[in-house]
DNA sequence: TAAAGTTCCTTATCGGCGATAAAGTCCGGA
DNA sequence: TCCGGACTTTATCGCCGATAAGGAACTTTA
C-alpha cells in the first residue's frame, strides 16, 4: 500500500474523532493506512510533527473567518472571528487540546496583519488590536479545551446542581443560566465582555 | 522506605519543576522516594489520580485571592482574583497543563459562591457574575497555558520580529509593545478588557 | 501468646507506546 | 543492465502505566 503525508492527515483526522487524541497511536494510524508503523517517520519527522499538520488541517479546513469583510464592524468581525475558531477546535474531537500543543505557523501572519488593520482603521493602537485579538483567542481556547473536557451530559450535572442550590443560592441561579444556554451561550457573553471592554477602551483610552 | 500520599505529592510537585509534566514518570517519582514503581499505586490509585491532587496543591498553595476583601471594589477583586490564580499556575513548571486536564473539585464551590455574591452585591445578575468569572478563568488557563508552551526567551523571537516587521509594518508595532510589557503585562490587558466590558453591562444591562 | 487480619511494599510481568537501525523492494534514468 | 534514490519492512530498544501475587511488619483478637 503506497502513503503520503496527504493520505496519512486525513486518516489521523478521521481516528481522532474517532478514538480521541490520547488513543491515537502511530500504531493505530499506520494499521487503518494498511501500512507499518514506521513508515509513517518517512513523511513526518515524528508524532510531534503529525500533530501539529493535523492542527494546521483543522484550522485549515474551519477557520474560515480570519479576514474582516468589506465594510463590517470591527465588533462584528472579532465575534465572527471568534466563533469560527472556536467552531474550526470543536470540529474534531480534542480538537483544542491537538492546538494548544502547536506553535503559532509563520503562514498565520498574513490573516493577523489583515486583522490588525482592521481594527487600526476603527481607530485602535496597532498593541490595542494585538491586545484584544491575543485575548480573544487565548479566551477560544480556555472555552474549548473546559468545553471538550466535559461533556456536560446532563446527568451527574443535575444531581450536583439540586444538592448545590441548597447551600449555593446565587451560584445555583447562575449554573441555571449556564445549562439553558449552554456552552455555545456561556461563549458569547465572553466574548461580549471583551468586546464590550474594547469598546470602552476606543472611547476613553486608557495610555 | 516509608511513604504516605503527603509525601508522594511533594515529591511529585518537586520533580514537576525538575523535568516538567512529559518526564514526570511514576517511576522517576518512586526512585526519588527510594521505593519501587507500583508501591504508588498504593497510595494513588492511578497516575491522574495523582496529577488532580497536585493541581489541588499547586491551587491550595498559591490560589489565595480567592474570596473578597472587606470592602474591596469589585473590580480590585476580579482582578486580584486572576492573578493569584495565574500566578498558581505559574508557579509550577506545566502549571496550567496539569490544572487543564482535571475537573473542577466540589469543595471549591464554597469559594465560588462567594466570589459570586461579591458580584451580585455590586449589582450583578447571578448569571452575569458567573459569566464573569467563567470568563475570566478560561482567559487565565488559556493565557498560561501559551506562556508556559513558548519560552518567549528572545533570540528566535527578535529575528523573527525584524524580518516581519517589513512585511507586516501594524503588526510589527503591536509585537513591540508585546515584547516590552512581557506576559504579564499582556495579561492584564485581557483582564482589564474583560473588567471594563463587565463595568459597561452593569450600567445598561443587556438582558 | 498465638492466630488472624490489615497495611504497605516487593518482584515479576503485561501490553502498548514513540522511535531508530538496517535490510529489502521497487522504479526511473544513465 | 546496473545504479541510486524513494519508500516500506522487520526487528528491536527503552520507555510508559498498570496489575497480580506474595511477603514483611505491625495490630487486633481470642
Amino acid at each position: 500500500m503506497k502513503v503520503d503525508r496527504r493520505r496519512i492527515l486525513e486518516t489521523a483526522l478521521e481516528l481522532l474523532n474517532e478514538v480521541g487524541v490520547d488513543a491515537l497511536s502511530t500504531r493505530v494510524i499506520a494499521e487503518r493506512l494498511g501500512v507499518r508503523q514506521p513508515a509513517l517517520y518517512w513523511h513526518f519527522k515524528n508524532k510531534r510533527a503529525l500533530l501539529d499538520a493535523m492542527n494546521g488541517e483543522i484550522l485549515a479546513r474551519a477557520h474560515e473567518a480570519r479576514v474582516p469583510r468589506e465594510g463590517e464592524a470591527w465588533q462584528d468581525f472579532v465575534r465572527r472571528n471568534a466563533r469560527s475558531f472556536r467552531a474550526a477546535l470543536l470540529s474534531y474531537r480534542d480538537g483544542a487540546r491537538v492546538h494548544a500543543g502547536t506553535e503559532a505557523e509563520p503562514g498565520d501572519l498574513d490573516h493577523v496583519e489583515a486583522q490588525a488593520m482592521a481594527l487600526v482603521r476603527a481607530g485602535f493602537s496597532p498593541a490595542q488590536a494585538m491586545h484584544l485579538f491575543i485575548a480573544v483567542s487565548r479566551y477560544v481556547v480556555g472555552c474549548v479545551l473546559e468545553e471538550q473536557a466535559s461533556p456536560m451530559d446532563g446527568a451527574i450535572e443535575q444531581a450536583q446542581l439540586d444538592e448545590a442550590a441548597k447551600a449555593y443560592p446565587v451560584l445555583a441561579e447562575g449554573i441555571a443560566h449556564y445549562r439553558q444556554s449552554g456552552h455555545a451561550g456561556l461563549f458569547e457573553r465572553g466574548i461580549t465582555l471583551m468586546i464590550k471592554g474594547a469598546e470602552a477602551e476606543l472611547a476613553s483610552p486608557p495610555d
